[in-house]
DNA sequence: TTGTACGCGTTATCAA
DNA sequence: TTGATAACGCGTACAA
């Protein structure tokens, strides 16, 4: 009994080659190089590509070429709707050029970030976005080694020369801040994602501090409570910072989904936002407008971020080009959550 | 001048091997079956790993193992929380059993859909998990070929005997349907996503049909609005539903996002949910219980099917165990977009 | 324009 | 337990 009859093998260049009585190198050349190849003998070749079904094995390929037209991106989450969207703009790109994303995301934890990324490398990704700075130097060290291009994303600053896209988040949370204070607000406290390796969280939080140098009152004095990524810590915190006296007049949130629970849980307390207390968010998800009241927040801007970054790491790679620092716009969305304090004392 | 100082190589088996004075076969054994090696030259090997700071090449190991340890799995959006759930337990679980998971949105294109499964199995995934049933049967027999292990997730039936794990979207939708009823809805209409080659969201106007005929009304008139997903198109589509006369006492979407555009739409023509009109959504996202009034919704097991999917794959692919169908059980949430009609007309 | 032949870095078979 | 060595499927100099 023929052994090929039970598991039928897939057919490979051999067999497309044998069948169109061309060599490999051409059926190769057909696929990759259409232009090489005379009209003739690449119809020949495709009709039988056709024909037999052929599929090109991505292993063998990526092994020859040393390429693999892959790009990585490893995420803190894939729970917020941010970077989902950063992501789907990123796939968007790559695809329209032939290209692939392999997406990992670390559950905000730096050992598995870690794993992901050298996971993506050993699969050979041609290049890899991260979010923010924060991450152990060998990681950078071994990204070099390899040569691997890495644009990082979330933050309009990087060192040691490398890619960015992102936008400044210490001054995006001044701006709002500042507006707060011109507003007559005081007395304000920050409810602030984990701080610990991750640069955008503790930017933020710097941006509200020199605000408020700015305005010469007590930066160090600002009330600060860090917690995971969630509404319902974002309740929990609030609770925190409300047991606290004298209570602040706003509640400044490091992103939207905290600054929902904060409402929320000012709403179970009895607090009328933004009469008794306002709330800021930053991000501008779609969950913002639909929170009543209505999040002020600054607005990011997720999908140009994802583009871009796609764009960047397609020409590092296609095109060689240099490192570039691409540093956008943000801008502040007022809605309803932020309003004058009414005791301004 | 020696060109290698240039572009350092990277460390291949065959320079572990040699340092380690052993062959490859043997480096090759202590990475993948390390008690198949006397301690001695285990740890001989392993020290020389480090030394070196090797990493297995992830084609070469795929070309010649013809396996991956990869997973895909291709869903509609990630900007749907819902799926970016899914894919955060189903990576989970396939992280804690040494594989990796590869992901993919079709933008709830078919076309892009079948190219990005071909493109997965070309790259070698060794199983795949796919969202609904509805596709070309090609796709199906493609993959038969291939004799790569299949989970329709999001649905409990399946055709073919494929594996399955998901929920009854007819079941759940006539059961939230039939408790409005029975609270003295007549006059349903319902919101839905686009039905063409997407059977959860037409199982859930089925669902809602059938509750109806069970209340000896008539299923087919029922008015029904296909839009997109997202809010605006949930309010544009309320509009719509609302412009008919006589209005309905209740308006059910196929899923929340469009239950939170109809509850926005509503509030704007300054109508009261649930007094002047009641609203339901599906899925039981973060965003239904935020918006206000909450809404009453179908909880779906998100991450219960990322999971058991991961888990009936791997079990597939590494222990040839037989496909599956996992129909699990949904419920309503009820919260206070449902409540009896004021008009009992 | 096309073909020959070698190399890519592993795994796996078989013999020792 | 270990070692030689033949695949694995494709890309690409180089030659024709």
């Amino acid at each position: 009994m023929d052994t090929k009859s039970y598991n039928r093998e897939l057919p490979t260049l051999q067999d497309v080659a044998r069948e169109a009585r061309v060599s490999t190198a051409t059926v190769s050349r057909t696929l990759n190089f259409p232009n090489q190849v005379t009209e003739a003998t690449r119809l020949r070749v495709m009709e039988t590509v056709r024909a037999l079904n052929y599929t090109p094995n991505f292993s063998a390929r990526a092994l020859a070429a040393r390429r693999t037209n892959t790009y990585g991106a490893v995420i803190p989450t894939m729970e917020n709707a941010i970077f989902a969207r950063g992501l789907e703009a990123f796939q968007k790109v790559l695809v329209a050029n032939g290209a692939t994303m392999l997406v990992a995301s670390s559950s905000y934890d730096p050992q598995i970030e870690e794993d992901q990324i050298r996971n993506m490398i050993a699969r050979g990704a041609d290049g890899i976005v991260l979010i923010g700075n924060d991450r152990k130097p060998e990681i950078y060290r071994f990204l070099e080694e390899r040569q691997v291009p890495v644009i990082i994303a979330w933050t309009g600053s990087s060192l040691a020369g490398r890619s960015c896209v992102g936008f400044d988040n210490v001054a995006a949370a001044r701006q709002l801040a500042l507006k707060a204070i011109s507003l007559g607000h005081r007395r304000i406290a920050f409810i602030s994602a984990h701080t610990v390796s991750n640069d955008r969280a503790r930017d933020r939080v710097a941006g509200a501090r020199a605000a408020l140098r700015d305005a010469g009152l007590d930066a160090d004095a600002m009330p600060l409570v860090e917690t995971k990524y969630s509404i319902q810590c974002g309740q929990d915190a609030f609770a925190t910072i409300m047991a606290a006296d004298p209570k602040p007049t706003l509640v400044m949130c490091g992103n939207d989904v905290l600054a929902v629970g904060a409402i929320k849980a000012a709403q179970e307390m009895g607090l009328d936002v933004p009469g008794d207390v306002s709330i800021t968010g930053f991000d501008d998800i779609e969950l913002a407008t639909i929170v009543s009241p209505a999040l002020t927040t600054v607005h990011v801007p997720h999908r140009q971020m994802g583009r871009l970054a796609a764009e960047m790491l397609l020409a590092e790679v296609r095109d060689k080009s240099e490192p570039r620092q691409i540093n956008l716009e943000t801008h502040v969305v007022e809605r309803q959550s932020l309003a004058a304090p009414r005791d301004q004392g």
